[in-house]
DNA sequence: GACTAAATTTCGGTA
DNA sequence: TACCGAAGTTTAGTC
């Protein structure tokens, strides 16, 4: 099998599981490894079955494939040697997955408990605008200062130069200056929680399991 | 189906293909989309068929698998209702993926072909070591300054912030400074060219046929 | 449509 | 093993 557009890549010859889906596109899968492919061609693209030239047949090629993305000029070519199963089966459409308790999850459970960025913090407003962006949530601390807070599953530099980005941005508001950055996340980093506090920002662990229980009492009473 | 681990998530019944490997994992695919999988457990896992309950046997539900995790407490629970067809086998172990031509070879053709960058520029080193992390390439210019080159396949914002970083390390190392910087892709986004500019930084679009080209050129005489 | 930021990211390299 | 950066990233949301 061989690959040839962003890059290109060779898969030596072995029993693989082949996927074929509906919108042309295609999957080489081996029995291990996450959920990536060894091998693939995103859609949209076609599908197309080619003639075996003597040479490959002579090596034991019964079927060539070739797919070929639509818009960009990739293209994999699949050479068959042998078929040990072939199923077809029709899915129609899939209702999709629901998602619950991503990183918006964590910014509303914490613009609830905003005191735990400090005693006296005060919420102004979740994903505050900025030209270059919304900021997570903008707080005011119990002098009447601003904070901006950044909120990230796993904290690393990169949330810490967005967080500086915004920061950078909003000092030179007359209105809001000065602000201060907070910089929340489950994890932290050490190499981002260095970085940040150079930058003179606080860092936030957050308990996302205490803050959900919080969330229970809070409807309980 | 139901997935509870880093998030929560909830997928319909509908027709699907599921993909059990080796190592206990597992994917539930859909007729459409990219690679990615609805719903996945990453190994390492386990495998286990659990009781079907008389509510949920009710409910047209003949099998339950429960695949958790080794290490976190992610699970998966999936409810079988019906199997339209079953197929099992043993793969082996693969070869493996050989690929070619990534970011890696675009700086080793840069490197070779550092005049690109400007007349007179001379490669000091590549992968040169700062302390937040390698530089792609160092080279001095034709006056001697020191030019710190960050390459990327495509040139965003976040590529951008990384070479600031480098570029205000070194800056603080007297016997670098000053040190100027280039920011090199095949593409560049129009976005990225402008903070890069606006922070003094020189944007280099790389033609990676033309590149390729020129080190067969290199190779012939 | 272009671009940005997140992802149950995965994957590879290095300290 | 932990951490960091790249990926043929993919995906979702915003402008």
């Amino acid at each position: 099998m061989n690959y040839a557009g962003r890059l290109s890549a060779h898969l030596p010859r072995a029993k693989r599981v082949l996927m074929l889906k509906n919108d042309g596109s295609i999957l080489v899968h081996s029995d291990g490894g996450s959920y990536k492919p060894l091998n693939w061609m995103s859609p949209p693209c076609t599908f197309a079955e080619v003639e075996v030239d003597a040479e490959e047949a002579a090596g034991g090629v019964t079927a060539s494939w070739e797919v070929t993305h639509k818009k960009t000029s990739d293209r994999l070519v699949v050479s068959i040697f042998e078929i040990f199963h072939d199923s077809s089966h029709d899915l129609g459409v899939d209702p999709g997955l629901i998602k619950d308790g991503v990183e918006a999850h964590l910014q509303e459970l914490l613009a609830e408990q905003i005191e735990l960025v400090g005693d006296g913090h005060t919420l102004v407003r979740r994903e505050y605008m900025t030209a270059i962006g919304p900021v997570d949530i903008l707080a005011k601390d119990a002098d009447g200062g601003s904070v901006a807070i950044e909120i990230k599953r796993r904290g690393g530099i990169d949330g810490v130069e967005q967080l500086t980005r915004y920061l950078e941005l909003m000092n030179r508001d007359p209105k809001l200056a000065p602000v201060t950055g907070v910089f929340a996340a489950q994890e932290i980093k050490p190499q981002a929680r260095t970085l940040a506090e150079d930058r003179g920002i606080r860092c936030l662990v957050l308990d996302y399991d205490t803050m959900r229980g919080m969330e229970d009492l809070n409807t309980l009473f």
